[in-house]
DNA sequence: AAAGCGGGGCT
DNA sequence: AGCCCAGCTTT
């Protein structure tokens, strides 16, 4: 299912010319004195949302301060987060230390992949980068750097913010990956990303594997790579009544004629704060509307998703005897008849609700 | 699947 | 001032 994205790829020619890129350029950063994976674990730990240039001051003093997964083991509350101040995301420090002693207890660094990605705080990306930048073993790290990159390289037009299209990337690198330096492949991947390949304008001009590109020779550079906006789908909870009068009538409203779901009908719904009791806070706002409840009966909670915000909407069935005429002249209710119901462009989030009383 | 976790750089 | 960044854990 990635073939389609590396058959028209020179896999030989990209890696050598990336790897060669990647060590003419690579620059002297203090977790990159030697292999040792304690003091390259700490480095991506460090990396994960921070830039290279915040993270080297951190770096340098807390590598001083442990040198070694022994002393980090032993450290105290206070010291580890004194060295971390300032970093941000401090339970970054708190499971690079758990990683100390379970490193500490497993007598020594693991050296495979798959006990890597065991350790606190290391997640694939970093499971991958420890493996192939301390062992040599030859498994993608995919990073926001990487994804940019190959999105670009091999036109691969899925949204990178679905879970699942980390995967998709982690089996094309799989296959693109140098066995011969998979290290320099990983951080030439990574470096390529943080100068040339940036997420806006790109130098494309200066990038050593242009002549891959398909992005490039495309012309859709700046349309990859594909990322929904994070439009936080904002809840809102509301408080819905569902009232019925003696003659079997419903209580409904219109909606303003703009906006969301204008002029559609809609059952009484009352925006929920979190103050007192929800059933208590629904019989207060509907006094001044219906004068005498007789029932108040919880029907359910239903959600209802649209494309930026979600109804949370906790429903109760409420009879009432008397009031209506008031109702009617003092608000801009409508009362309607259970048969009249489908003749009205109710919203779809309370159809769901009507349904579940029906049945 | 989505929310929560910090701080820095860019526009 | 506001937007973007993007790994891992927890829920």
């Amino acid at each position: 299912m990635i073939e389609q994205y590396i058959e028209h790829l020179d896999i030989d020619g990209f890696q050598r010319d990336l790897i060669q890129w990647y060590h003419s350029v690579k620059r002297d950063l203090p977790w990159r004195i030697n292999q040792d994976p304690y003091r390259i674990l700490v480095s991506e730990i460090m990396l994960q949302q921070t830039q290279v240039a915040t993270v080297i001051p951190y770096y340098e003093r807390f590598m001083k301060l442990f040198p070694t997964t022994k002393g980090l083991a032993m450290a105290d509350d206070q010291t580890l987060l004194k060295a971390w101040e300032g970093l941000g995301y401090y339970s970054r420090a708190r499971n690079l230390r758990e990683s100390a002693r379970m490193i500490e207890e497993m007598g020594g660094f693991p050296k495979t992949h798959e006990e890597i990605l065991k350790l606190k705080g290391v997640g694939p990306y970093t499971a991958g980068a420890v493996s192939s930048i301390a062992f040599d073993i030859p498994v993608p790290a995919v990073d926001g750097n990487v994804f940019r990159v190959m999105s670009r390289v091999c036109c691969i037009y899925e949204d990178i913010a679905k879970a699942k299209t980390r995967k998709t990337f982690e089996a094309v690198v799989s296959r693109v990956i140098s066995h011969e330096d998979p290290s320099a492949f990983n951080q030439g991947l990574m470096e390529l990303g943080a100068t040339i390949c940036t997420p806006k304008s790109p130098k494309c001009l200066q990038c050593p594997v242009q002549f891959y590109c398909q992005a490039y020779h495309q012309g859709v550079d700046d349309l990859l790579p594909v990322k929904t906006k994070a439009t936080s789908q904002t809840k809102m909870k509301l408080v819905v009544a569902v009232v019925k009068n003696q003659h079997g009538e419903y209580l409904v409203s219109k909606r303003p004629n703009t906006g969301l779901l204008a002029n559609f009908y809609e059952f009484l719904n009352f925006e929920y704060l979190g103050e007192k009791e929800p059933k208590e806070f629904l019989v207060e706002k509907l006094s001044p509307i219906c004068k005498k409840v007789e029932s108040v009966q919880f029907i359910g909670t239903f959600n209802h998703v649209f494309s930026h915000r979600i109804w949370e909407m906790e429903s109760y069935f409420i009879s009432i005897q008397t009031g209506y005429e008031e109702v009617i002249a003092e608000n801009d209710y409508l009362w309607i008849s259970e048969q009249q119901m489908t003749d009205y462009p109710l919203v779809t989030a309370h159809q769901r609700i009507l349904k579940n009383i029906e049945s």
